[in-house]
DNA sequence: CCTGCTCATAAGCCCAGCTTATGCAACGCG
DNA sequence: CGCGTTGCATAAGCTGGGCTTATGAGCAGG
């Protein structure tokens, strides 16, 4: 029980502050830009620094790691098997980081942007910070405002011309507007692991789910919104929160069973850290769709948007 | 020099130095815990730092965005919508870390860890981190030790009693071990958005697939057999590439269709960097295999581990 | 054997982020 | 109505991580 390093006793399921524990971003770009050259060197010049800068970096992570990352030879550095592994995975750090970035470029440029998206949240949580970097990718010097905001809130944008493009999830398509479909969501029921549900063999019933008090969003959420619907305005709430997060992680923390977009679970369900549990004939998919003003057909960059988000 | 820092005109599909645009993990956690508790001042404590610190941490933040993300009142301190909206994309950041740290640490501890255990590199990669983040918070103290290699090697660690859980991928279970299926992956044909294949409406034939040059990984790996074997030993290579991630950079880059098991691909999917190509007829499935030494049902913390990998 | 590539080390600078010490504003309570 | 509590902001000073430039050492190839 040689515990090294734990005056952090905090709440469950949180170590002591991982910013200390894991490299910082400029370190880790460094670290996949030598996995993708070979080189200390070239990697350096590449993000625009000098050699010694980033040996002293690289090297510094391995004493942080406690692991050899990079085999350093005189004709080149190549990846250890460690470092591979760690590459890939500093490599989903990134990804999201550039997620965010293109979120949050996007939240800055508040009116003189060229392309002004308006979208409700949990599309622009999860769907548009991906179709941001896909969009940058090919068109780098698009600038793109966004706004997040319920499907009324879209709609006014959209139909006082303040905003080019719209995305709702609702069940209805505002007046005034035209859209398309570009993806299904569905509601799924999830609970933690350790959950009885988690070990069912037989799909829920619609009354049994109606009988259960749930971890929801609050009442006028989409989410809610569609699941009152599905099962007839009867959903009962063992505790009501404001964002979808709150209820994910009450759910991972066994708070009870919650009801969540597919969207908004995937990474849960992928890591195990959530259960899905199967429902027998309750309608719970809805559509994601983009929407723009009656007869104003999406053009320019709205246009390779929109491309952008379909299959 | 009146150049700051933008000598850089890089390859396209890269935009400059992430690290100078996204906060850093210290930040994004304190916002989470802002986002928590309500309050810069307790949220400081959590972390360990001084209110002052986290006052100025966040302050400097919100420059670096050009958005308000907290609104600051006497009586605490609640997220701007935006707030919110960043909150949920630096919680993926952070989660991204949190996979990475498990990972790192149980890479650290090499020899005398209590549970070690080998696995293959697919699963090394995408599934492990994020069981160990659930097993930590399930079991703070359990300290594990990860190696990574291909089934033989996971065999023979286990059978030289230097494993305590295997985890491998292959078409067959490696002799002399028990073996529980954890999961079933599918190998799925991929290409990016702009492929010609991305707009077919009927399903690929077998033959096409094999008639087409493939982005591929390297003879030898666990991918490539399977597909091997689907096909009948007729993959064509375009490029051969030696790890999964080199292979969906080529595929995003638009170098040609790719083979690649479903669990790298989820998340491209998802933001349509990639699109899936429907095949038929042709048997890509595998199971994900837990393997121990015949006999040697684990227990204790492997016990723990492979529970929670089950659904 | 020299030239060119690689990486490592040394010495010095600079700024980001931390701390302590303080001030100000709002709420609640005796 | 003053007093204590809670919460945020500002100021001044320290420290360290990360950068730079300068230099050296190992190995390959013409």
């Amino acid at each position: 029980m040689s515990r090294t390093e734990d005056h952090g006793g905090e709440r469950p399921g949180n170590g002591g502050s991982l910013a200390h524990r894991v490299p910082d971003l400029g370190a880790l770009e460094l670290l996949l830009a030598v996995a993708r050259v070979g080189s200390l060197g070239r990697a350096a010049r590449e993000l625009g620094i000098t050699q010694p800068a980033a040996s002293s970096r690289i090297r510094s992570m391995e004493r942080q790691l406690g692991v050899a990352l990079v085999d350093r030879s005189p004709r080149g550095s190549r990846l250890t098997d460690a470092g591979a592994l760690v590459t890939d995975w500093a490599r989903r750090i990134v990804e999201a980081a550039e997620a965010f970035d293109a979120g949050a470029q996007a939240l800055r440029d508040r009116r003189d942007s060229r392309l002004r998206v308006a979208a409700s949240m949990t599309i622009a949580e999860y769907l548009l910070p991906g179709w941001l970097v896909a969009l940058r990718a090919q068109r780098p010097d698009t600038a793109v405002s966004l706004l997040a905001g319920n499907s009324t809130a879209v709609a006014e944008r959209l139909l006082a011309g303040e905003a080019d493009l719209g995305f709702v999830e609702g069940l209805t398509v505002p007046a005034g507007l035209d859209s398309a479909v570009i993806a299904h969501d569905r509601l799924v029921v999830v609970t933690a692991p350790t959950h009885p549900w988690a070990r069912r063999r037989r799909p829920l019933a619609a009354e049994e789910l109606a009988a259960t008090p749930l971890v929801l969003r609050e009442e006028g959420s989409g989410t809610r919104q569609v699941l009152d619907a599905a099962l007839g305005g009867l959903a009962r709430p063992l505790i009501e929160l404001s964002s979808t997060t709150a209820v994910k992680a009450a759910a991972v923390g066994g708070a009870g069973p919650a009801v969540l977009s597919e969207l908004a679970v995937g990474e849960e369900l992928g890591m195990r850290r959530l259960v899905r549990i199967p429902v027998q004939s309750v309608a719970l998919a809805r559509d994601l769709r983009a929407v723009w003003p009656t007869g104003h057909r999406p053009t320019g960059p709205a246009r390779d948007l929109l491309s952008l988000t379909r299959s």
